[in-house]
DNA sequence: TGATAATATTGCACTTGGTGCAAAAATTTA
DNA sequence: TAAATTTTTGCACCAAGTGCAATATTATCA
């Protein structure tokens, strides 16, 4: 129990037992050994026992630390929709959203991207089972999204438009996220994350003008 | 072979010969029979074994028609985005490609909305694994219609313009399809698609303005 | 400390989706 | 009718995942 509390390892380090502890050592483990030998051979590949041997421990256990096979790449990412509904939640209220939806999704973004998130969206991208589930994660993060934002709303009115809202800055990560893997690595990622942003509202107004032109045929 | 000409029904029935007819006939019967029976049952309680033996063939003919379980909800959607590219590309080219994409995409809606569609999208709606791979057919629909953007872009500025373009008109497109699915039946799609589109395009405009006053912390 | 309760780990049997292959059945062609 | 082609099937097999009961480990408390 209680994986909630994983960020305590100098803090709480006290209050964690042996179980505790060898059960997160294990975890760890497992992790490891599964992200390792996805990165070398491959995912689809590598097999549930692989992962297991190598971390030394049961296959049956494999599936007591983690649902499935894919879980393990992806379980790193729940913490991004609690970072991002957190850093929104954070903002004042009286901010307009549009405002309080950048400034969340660039703070998650960037506590999110390390060395690791790198090679795992490179596993990612070649792999189309994950792929699949990799755009699932972004439906749900889409959802939380809209969930925070409606928080924030005080008419059914504006409640659609979050809807909106979220749909599309979700459109604009996808974008932002290719954007950033194929751009030369080292420069700064708030700093591209602001210019992004900036050129997408401006991009948003062309297109709503260029809509709303239309008349029918 | 030859899944190619499924529409020559009528038409082509003398070039039809035993062979072509019976294995399109055994494939509506696999189709019929798992479709019915995930509607019945639901998707996950249904087994391989339970289509087959519907279906009056073995298990492993099955596999020989569709390549897995899923894939039979996910087949008849394959004209989709057929149909969009073709849309968008009899558009002329000197016409917005704002006003292609809404006409292309209220076109391919509703040719493809029927009802079938509605009860299929309820089944999809309410079993997960499902769920995931529709997210990814939206992702790879969001790719083609990219592709068919840029296709008719001059220059790279404007190539990825059509990027976001493709993102965020596919954030819509899933957000119709639930005020759709929201919606009392009845209505006109046609009807519902226009005033859908105006009110996206008009709130895009609102949004890029709001986010265009951020300024820096 | 030692007994006992709680939890972690494992082995094992089982189900299901899916594949490869070769034999058998149906269909077309000569 | 015989030969060639394609379809269908049976069978053995692999891998993901689950349920369950037995065992080992750790925590608790008298």
């Amino acid at each position: 129990m209680i994986a909630s509390d994983e960020m305590t390892k100098a803090t709480g380090r006290e209050t964690e037992g042996r179980r505790e502890r060898k059960r997160r050592q294990t975890r760890e483990r497992i992790e490891q050994a599964a992200i390792s030998l996805f990165l070398e051979r491959g995912f689809d590949v590598t097999t549930v026992e692989d992962i297991a041997e190598r971390a030394d421990v049961s296959k049956r256990s494999f599936f007591d630390y983690f649902p499935s096979k894919e879980d393990v790449v992806f379980a790193w990412q729940d913490g991004f929709a609690e970072h991002l509904m957190r850093a929104i939640a954070s903002r004042p209220l009286d901010e307009p959203v549009v405002k309080a939806v950048q400034y969340g999704l660039t703070s998650a973004i960037v506590s999110a991207a390390d060395e690791r998130a790198l090679r795992l969206g490179e596993l990612i991208r070649r792999t189309p089972v994950l792929n699949a589930r990799d755009q699932f994660k972004y439906a749900k993060l889409e959802a939380k999204l809209t969930e925070a934002l409606k928080a924030r709303s005080r008419s059914e009115k504006e409640s659609e438009r979050m809807r909106l809202l979220a749909a599309v800055v979700i459109g604009a990560l996808r974008v932002a996220s290719e954007r950033w893997a194929a751009q030369p690595p080292g420069g700064s990622l708030e700093t591209f994350a602001h210019r992004f942003f900036a050129d997408f509202w401006k991009t948003l107004i062309d297109f709503g003008n260029e809509g709303l032109q239309i008349r029918p045929d």
